[in-house]
DNA sequence: TATATTTGTCTAAACGTTTAGACAAGGAGG
DNA sequence: CCTCCTTGTCTAAACGTTTAGACAAATATA
């Protein structure tokens, strides 16, 4: 079968143990001549090293493990490649475990990254509650991207109560008072960006007893549609449709050009993530950025800095958001103009 | 630290190997009063086995590898989520590897895959040549989506010459004839897609010696609009262009739309894929479908099976694709009528 | 009753590495 | 010349599992 480091030793006349030494430029020095022997067996047999029996004498396994909710979704493929790309520069592996927004799936994964003892763990879009990440938080090296609080972590927060905040200071401003805000599955018991918006209306005096329009099965653009269609039908005097993602953002537009609304004219729809296709669609989609590719290049840089000291350097890193305007959102006033010319 | 099996068993006060028996339902039996008291001491303690101990040992790691070009490319986000459906059904577990398009970074992947000894392999749009593709099939448990033909190998080939063939007929039976095709980057030797189309224009009589616009230096929109507006400006008669990719033909009507033409009256674009965001797009785009969640489930189906009986039953599945009509494209007839009503 | 089988348990040897410690040889410094 | 350090090599013990084989007791078969 697979040549192994016996195999080497017995080829080029030397001990395992000078074969280990030279292949990890060892603990201990090698003469030229043995490590030539050992490179040329190595070379002919074409050898490589057993992971597994490495891993399990030295408890490295070079590998971090990553948690996503969803593969599909634009916002996680950039994190995924940051991650990769920091992890690749460290020389680390990244197993990828996407949850599908499923807790239990989750639970799974961890327990799954436990067993094999991966070094470290980057999780981003958890539907854990802040007890369960708060378990995982202390048995594993792991930074955390979540709006929770969790003690003693290594925590990234996107700022979603600003962002749920700008979007209803933006539209506020632009005249807009029936807002509906079209949530994502209930992942938290704090719904930031959801409870932003209605500061920002409370701030202004506006009413928010009927911001919560209709809320998905899933997130996705065809839920987007059936909840867009069921919030309008509910409360057909909308303007303005806050949406807890750029997919159902997406899928929001879309109900409206099936209910016969123009957008903006009619509605204006605000989306959130800033994915590519944001900018591309028509119209294309105003919308709350937050850099999901810096995002994961950072958190990885954190765990695998943790993983060198294992200092407990818990901290808290804060992400802004910004808010970026484009053709789906429009002024109340420019509507109402257009009325009154009629 | 963690507690092991030896733990677990002078807990349970009974030998190690009672303990693996009861964990593995082991090879032999154990009697309900031990039973009890090592699940006992499993439940009071959390153990977790070490995978990495048990796989060295077992040789079977119940993972199996995939490498795929371009995680961000929607089409192998739904080829993803078919394997991974498949292979938790089976208990096992996906790690998953980007390549980037880089066939340096694949080889990489590969070897690492070995040395951690996943069980098989899954690879699709692989940018290795035909005889580094052998050289792989032949080392590993693969099973292969490639338009190559690699002898003994678990291969599954999409018709993409005949994806090419249907659009090139397609485009002529409505009258095009300024046809050009925008190819992603020359990965293989064997241009399937733009052959089948030469065939179908060759099959009419019509000149091919134009037939291919500018090459991109990556697969993306923002090349896609680089190439097309290169290939507008060297063939600015063209009426029609077929695109590599979706994400290439979402990039070719911007670029048109850019340069005031429009789509699909001025001139029709046409993909291949059918991601969701053809569909989606304004306007919607016209491509060629294969379901790749569907191709990825089966490769799965397939891999496994093959890991259980391990006689090697090579064999070739062709893939069909199916041409999708939608907006983006259009009969010239309808645009010389409209030229000829002026 | 004598013998064969089944049932349950244990001991110990793997699996393929890494690495501490023993040891020998060769120089350097006194 | 003796001691001390360095350099290079080797032996052997881990790491945490699985499992073949030994063995004893209980049960079935003759």
């Amino acid at each position: 079968m697979k040549p192994t480091v016996k195999d080497i030793a017995k080829l080029a006349g030397v001990s395992i143990a000078t074969v280990s030494y030279v292949i990890n430029n060892g603990p201990k020095p090698v003469s030229v001549e043995a490590r030539g022997k050992v490179l040329d067996a190595i070379a002919k047999t074409g050898y490589q090293p057993n992971a597994l029996a490495r891993s399990l004498k030295t408890e490295r396994t070079q590998t971090i493990g990553l948690l996503i909710p969803d593969i599909a979704d634009p916002f996680f493929t950039g994190f995924i490649t940051g991650v990769e790309q920091v992890a690749r520069e460290w020389n680390y592996n990244v197993f990828l475990c996407n949850t599908g927004r499923n807790p239990s799936q989750e639970l799974h994964y961890i327990d799954l990254l436990a067993q094999r003892h991966v070094d470290g763990l980057v999780m981003a879009g958890s539907m854990l509650d802040a007890s369960a990440l708060k378990l995982v938080a202390a048995n594993h090296n792991a930074v955390i991207l979540s709006p929770y609080s969790i003690p003693d972590a290594l925590l990234y927060t996107l700022d979603d109560f600003d962002g749920g905040y700008q979007v209803g200071n933006y539209l506020v401003s632009k005249g807009h008072v029936a807002i509906r805000y079209i949530e994502g599955t209930w992942a938290h018991e704090i719904p930031h960006r959801y409870a932003g918006l209605q500061a920002a209306l409370k701030e202004h005096g506006l009413p928010t007893d009927e911001l919560l329009g209709a809320t998905m099965n899933e997130v996705s653009y065809e839920e987007g549609i059936r909840a867009t269609v069921q919030t309008l039908h509910d409360f057909p005097k909308t303007t303005a449709l806050s949406c807890y993602n750029d997919m159902v953002a997406l899928g929001a537009v879309e109900a409206c050009r099936r209910l016969g609304l123009r957008v903006p004219e009619d509605i204006s729809v605000i989306g959130f993530d800033d994915i590519p296709e944001a900018s591309r669609s028509r119209p294309s989609l105003t919308t709350v950025r937050s850099n999901s590719h810096e995002i994961g290049i950072a958190m990885t840089r954190s765990l695998i800095a943790l993983l060198g000291n294992k200092e407990a350097c818990s901290k808290v890193v804060p992400i802004p958001v910004e808010l970026i305007v484009r053709e789906s959102s429009c002024p109340v006033t420019a509507r109402f103009q257009k009325k009154e010319g009629i």
